[in-house]
DNA sequence: GATTGAATAGACAGGTCTGTCTAGTACGGC
DNA sequence: GCCGTACTAGACAGACCTGTCTATTCAATC
């Protein structure tokens, strides 16, 4: 056998708690899955609690990649920003996607639950990754427009698993083109956000 | 007494089911908090899983008033569309926020859950009442704005739990003001979603 | 006053959950 | 050959869950 306890663990845990929830999904569901005895997952983990946020740092981790390659492919400072969206289509294509995985188990869990703190990473490391790609695209306020980008990245993950809306990375992408054009047009009068104008 | 057994019995579930999830919360504690026998609950609602549904059902009532009550205040179309993200504002303000009872709900059920139904009712009228506002606005395609307003407003809220960020709608509320100019704008240059310009 | 309906408290069944513990097995290094 | 390590299978404790059922109280109506 080429995979460690560890792994098949980690692996049947990723497939149950994404799938059907952290919450719902017991145990003994995922010791089934791995081929493991029951001894073996506390004595690797520690406790459920434990491997959740181990499937979460193991989540982290892909999504890392998955979202890095696909800026790296580009070289254009706006299309390595987007390429964002397109790392999320991706998923978002997947037929068994059901959302964002930190969101989801953030729902699930207590207010002051370890899981949060795991999620917050997370989000921290794609709220920065659209600063840097916002500031080598020129955009004005960097980091308000990263904040920006968050709501439409967040929003897109809750359409396609609400609504089912396959093409909710695309639509976030084309709005995140035009806010990022605002936010570097030449001229200073669709700047955006510090425009005043009006309300 | 001047409420009903089944009044009481939705204001506790409400209370409990918003802040603590609807898995986690027990039948037990909502009888308790309401001061009502199980079997009234049993003979009132008929299941748990049919609470759940009465509370978002009541969940959605309420925040369609709170958002109605807040457009209406405003006379400029304009000012009307915007006046979603104030309720919203309002609605993140509170001390107990958790996000949208939707998103979470849905998170915790399971994919084919009778909760979706109740959450796809609340989520069309949410879109509907975005494209009336936007058609109303005199917006170039006020069905592609709507989409666009619904990534803001989900958006949101997940920042609001996740981050907890106080300003989240009124982050929202800039972008989509910013995209509703776009919209309307009477050049075609910065229209947004129909120009094909670059990628 | 008797009857009826709706509520009450709470025991109970049958199931699931996490986490612990015992007992036994396979294998690599010495 | 022997020992330590890592694993397996599975029983078990203790708690919690939903939903049902019994037995009782209270108030309104006939």
């Amino acid at each position: 056998m080429a995979t460690s306890a560890r792994e098949r663990l980690l692996n049947a845990a990723t497939e149950l708690f994404y799938e059907e929830g952290v919450h719902t999904v017991g145990i003994d569901r995922v010791i089934e899955r791995a081929g493991v005895a029951k001894a073996t997952l506390y004595n690797t983990f520690g406790s459920k609690d434990a491997l959740i946020r181990a499937y979460l740092a193991d989540r982290h981790e892909s999504r890392r990649s998955r979202i890095t390659a696909k800026v790296e492919q580009q070289t254009d400072p706006r299309l390595r920003l987007l390429a964002v969206f397109d790392a999320l289509g991706d998923s978002i294509a997947a037929p068994n996607y059901r959302g964002c995985a930190f969101v989801n188990a953030s729902a699930e869990a207590s207010r002051d639950s370890s899981i949060q703190q795991v999620s917050t990473e997370y989000r921290g490391w794609v709220r920065g990754l659209f600063a840097d790609l916002a500031r080598a695209a020129g955009a004005a306020d960097a980091e308000l427009l990263a904040r920006r980008l968050m709501l439409l990245y967040d929003g897109a993950s809750i359409a396609a698993r609400m609504d089912g809306d396959p093409d909710a990375a695309g639509l976030a992408r084309s709005t995140a083109a035009d806010l990022l054009d605002a936010a570097t047009a030449p001229t200073g009068a669709a700047t955006g956000a510090a425009t005043a104008k009006r309300v």
